[in-house]
RNA sequence: GGCUGAGUGGCAGAGUGGUUAUGCAGCGGCCUGCAAAGCCGUGGACGCCGGUUCGAUUCCGACCUCAGCCUCCA
């Protein structure tokens, strides 16, 4: 039975879909002006890994994840470097595509873009106009009245008068409530815009969510995810403008996962400590910053650090050195036992790093088996590959996760032949010439195994 | 100021009203020409103060500290 902490009503609840065996899920994606960093790899490896678990104890999933694709940002940083708005974001996009494939996430089911969800954005925000949550301001922008939906604050445990009290937003005359947000912009001179009762002019942030979610998912769905960021107010507005125009409850469980952090501080593009994507990928392998992020329970802090990545690298070595020696595995029978372990430990809120402490535990189980083509050794091994393929681990060919590294290190050929020299020395009993090269292998990085069947290395 | 959440051994990080998390690092041993990998053994912890309890790191209350949101943010 799978249970999920709900933001919604800050506990732990037994997941129960909509329909029966099936689960409609809806992320806030990127918005895509820049490249992702550590804390977007977070939200992609995170979701990535609910939809796996979800599909591997059978629900049918079908998963949304958005791409804002036009915005304040956007519209800025195309115009600073004098492209258009759709070669940015294109660009953008397709980096982002590279990224989440490296890191082992599968794509969503779909992935909606505001500019071609314009339709259905306009219709809502004519829903609420004429159920009055919303009104157009003397600018001829459109905003949503707070005050109109009682339930407002609900998901981030904020009253009206507490915020209005903390308000740090000039207030604009033409909002009814300062709290009151912006669901259409009219057009500036020299921005891109699309046509609308209201005039020319596009959409606020918000309300691209509530309308990409509900055309691809309905009025009511199970799972909006996001980062703990979105809580207030994205998501709070979301929900203000989706139950206002449908008039039904729109989701049901809300997931947030944690930020990563440098520092203790939190990584944003705001406040510049941040590390993309690609430059973690100079220095360790992408399966090692997945592994990285799922070490840590999805709602908890992540302390981003060269240590903690160098950490995840020997947990990861580990679990694939054991794996290593195993062959012809892949029809071997699964324990069982073990993977309905696995699967209560995912099924308490996610539980990732219980679930790789048993990994770990099937690893040293499986070392401890001398002969490794025993039937036991091959069952040890595909249970262990195959759990692991729930969090979207340990599916390389160990030698080639072992032995890889940048593309500055020594190459294979070359390591070889040294091993082979330290070999004919060895051979020879010549064990001072032997170790010079092996401390010659160590400095390059590398190093070595003697096992029965030969020199084994790998990179450090 | 309001609202969230968190404080666990050298580090990272789960969990629990009384019993080994797990990984890395340390120490002792086995294995090895020596190593490495692996195995076995081993030390070390629950922010502070009260309360409930036979017993609290775990529940309750106060306090301290940290992070996040209240402005764009994954």
């Amino acid at each position: 039975m799978l249970k999920i902490y709900n933001s919604l009503t800050r506990q732990k609840e037994t997941f129960q879909p909509i329909e029966a065996n099936k689960v409609r899920m809806y992320v806030c994606g990127m918005t895509v002006y820049d490249l992702c960093h550590v804390g977007h790899a977070r939200v992609m490896v995170v979701f990535d890994m609910i939809a796996r678990h979800l599909r591997s104890t059978g629900y049918e999933v079908h998963y949304v994840r958005n791409i804002t694709d036009i915005d304040d940002k956007i519209i800025k940083r195309a115009n600073e470097n004098n492209e258009s708005i759709s070669d940015l974001t294109e660009r953008y996009i397709e980096a982002m595509n590279e990224d989440s494939a490296a890191l082992g996430v599968l794509p969503p089911d779909e992935e909606p873009r505001a500019t071609t969800t314009m339709q259905p954005i306009i219709d809502m925000i004519s829903k609420l106009i004429e159920n009055e949550h919303a009104y157009v301001g003397s600018n001829n922008d459109v905003y949503f009245d707070v005050k109109s939906f009682k339930e407002y604050g609900k998901l981030s445990g904020k009253h009206l008068d507490e915020l209005r009290a903390g308000e740090r937003v000039e207030v604009q005359d033409e909002k009814k409530d300062p709290l009151d947000f912006v669901l259409w912009k009219a057009a500036k001179p020299d921005e891109p815009s699309w046509s609308s009762p209201w005039g020319d002019g596009r959409p606020g942030w918000h309300i691209e969510c509530s309308a990409m979610s509900t055309q691809c998912l309905g009025n009511h769905f199970d799972i909006h995810g996001g980062g703990q960021d979105l809580q207030f107010p994205h998501h709070e507005n979301e929900i203000a403008q989706s139950e206002c125009a449908t008039g039904e409850k729109f989701v049901n469980t809300w997931i947030h996962n944690g930020f990563v952090r440098i520092d203790e501080e939190k990584m944003s593009k705001s406040l510049g400590n941040f590390f993309t994507v690609r430059e973690v990928l100079k220095q360790f392998q992408p399966e090692v910053v997945r592994f990285f992020i799922l070490s840590s329970h999805y709602r908890s802090p992540l302390n981003y650090s060269q240590e903690n990545l160098g950490e995840a690298r020997a947990a990861l070595t580990r679990l694939y050195t054991a794996l290593r020696d195993a062959t012809d595995f892949d029809s071997a029978g699964i324990d069982q036992t073990k993977r309905d372990q696995f699967n209560e430990y995912m099924n308490d809120d996610f539980n990732t790093p219980k679930s790789i402490a048993l990994l770990h535990e099937l690893a040293r189980e499986l070392n401890k088996v001398d002969d490794k083509s025993s039937e036991k050794a091959k069952s040890l091994a595909r249970t262990l590959k195959s759990l692991a393929e729930v969090l979207g681990l340990l599916q390389d060919d160990p030698r080639h996760f072992l032995q890889s590294g940048s593309a500055s290190d020594a190459d294979g050929e070359e390591i070889e032949k040294l091993i082979q020299a330290r070999a004919d020395a060895k051979a020879a009993k010549d064990y001072a010439t032997a170790d010079q090269i092996r401390d010659q292998l160590t400095a390059m990085n590398i190093s070595l195994e003697d096992t029965a069947q030969g020199t084994i290395w790998r990179r450090n």
